[in-house]
DNA sequence: GTTAGCATGTAAGGAGTTACATGATTTT
DNA sequence: AAAATCATGTAACTCCTTACATGCTAAC
């Protein structure tokens, strides 16, 4: 059951409906939001998507409320909702099954969960992801990044003729964005490690996973 | 003529056939070596790129060099080559007409050269780009980038509920990661338009474009 | 003589985009 | 009442990947 389409956007798609319902619409700007420095997705891929995953009833149709006062952003404009049930708005929720699938991704700890396309949205739902996954993910994208340093260093050490200046700029700031996200990736994971060795042994216990050493300065 | 089938790939390989003469496995290594830090090609998109070059006309098969002593890397197996001019290396040259092609992608300042997917590969051959095309590339590049900040910066300030450790912490990083690009590019559009100022008026005549300003540190 | 790497290809298909088409609702 | 934005959807297409299939050559 539920034929595993694979592709980011199902993932991206339950893990917004694991916080709250969400109609197409809003779902794909709070997603645009969330990732929007790494991807944006089009309508012309979620709403197929939502059918898909309605289809497969890893989400379903939240029927329109009628007493909700603050209900999600707008007012409902009391009276005039149309006669049919037919509304403008189609509210999706997680149903049961879509909470086991999510989960199911989440606990994918595999290139799919670290390459370039996926990473951010794996890390962007980490909250809802046991702390072995995490780190397994963590480190896979840290060796994923550093065989990319090392297949470019070997390449350029080959290299017998000289770059022009352009070509070289190009590596180096290509080099030195990786390496920066390695020792990103590297603080992430030592606050992980420090977590798993005493979990919530302090006292004033911490609220939630609190993974950032509080960094005040570059 | 030509139909311009979009993709980077075809850039790329007509801007690496432009420096010299290659066969497939021997391109793609070139071009995994120079855009590693970015992307990947693989011989399933290489070689059916080629063979539609090759009917555009826009490359040729460079004859095996007969005379040549220490020809590419192996030796041709005397004797025992096959009937036909078959030979398992076949390596390409850029035609006439792909010489216009490529001067034609090179001087399309678009969104089909600043995007995330295409830009690396147009910056890879900015030596053979107009000074003034350099200059919109990285505008239009920055601008975009911008953009993108704006959109996350107002979207984050509007969000009410305030997010989880990691969601924050993969804003924090998205953000500088893009930021730091913005700042690079400024660099180079700053050398850029100094350079068009005085091309080449220097005493000590500058061999060739030289674009950074020489950083010895951080 | 067998593994490892070089070299070329093809078929099927995945994951998304663009452009289009439509209509409701809100703002000006 | 016009324009902007919200809201949903579809069809065609793009660009590339994966997996497969094949053979040559070099090294061990």
């Amino acid at each position: 059951m539920a034929v595993s389409r694979g592709g980011v956007l199902e993932l991206a798609v339950l893990g917004s409906l694991h916080e709250t319902p969400l109609h197409g619409y809003e779902l794909r700007k709070r997603l645009n939001a969330l990732l929007g420095m790494f991807r944006a997705f089009s309508y012309g891929s979620l709403y197929p998507c939502l059918r898909q995953l309605l289809a497969d009833g890893l989400i379903a149709e939240e029927p329109p409320e009628e007493r909700g006062p603050c209900a999600t952003t707008q007012s409902p404009r009391e009276g005039t909702l149309p006669l049919t049930g037919r509304r403008s708005k189609i509210v999706y929720k997680l149903t049961a099954e879509g909470k086991e699938r999510l989960q199911d991704l989440l606990t994918q700890a595999g290139p799919s969960a670290w390459e370039d396309e996926s990473f951010g949205v794996h890390f962007a739902f980490f909250r809802h992801t046991e702390a072995e996954v995490r780190l397994r993910i963590l480190e896979g994208r840290r060796s994923r990044l550093e065989e990319r340093l090392d297949g470019v260093r070997t390449a350029l050490a080959r290299t017998r003729e000289r770059l022009d200046s352009y070509t070289l700029e190009l590596q180096r700031h290509g080099l030195e964005s990786v390496e920066r996200e390695v020792r990103w990736l590297n603080e992430l994971i030592d606050t992980e490690r420090a977590q798993a060795v005493r979990p919530r042994t302090d006292r004033a216990e911490a609220q939630d996973a609190e993974p950032v050493p509080d960094k005040t300065n570059e």
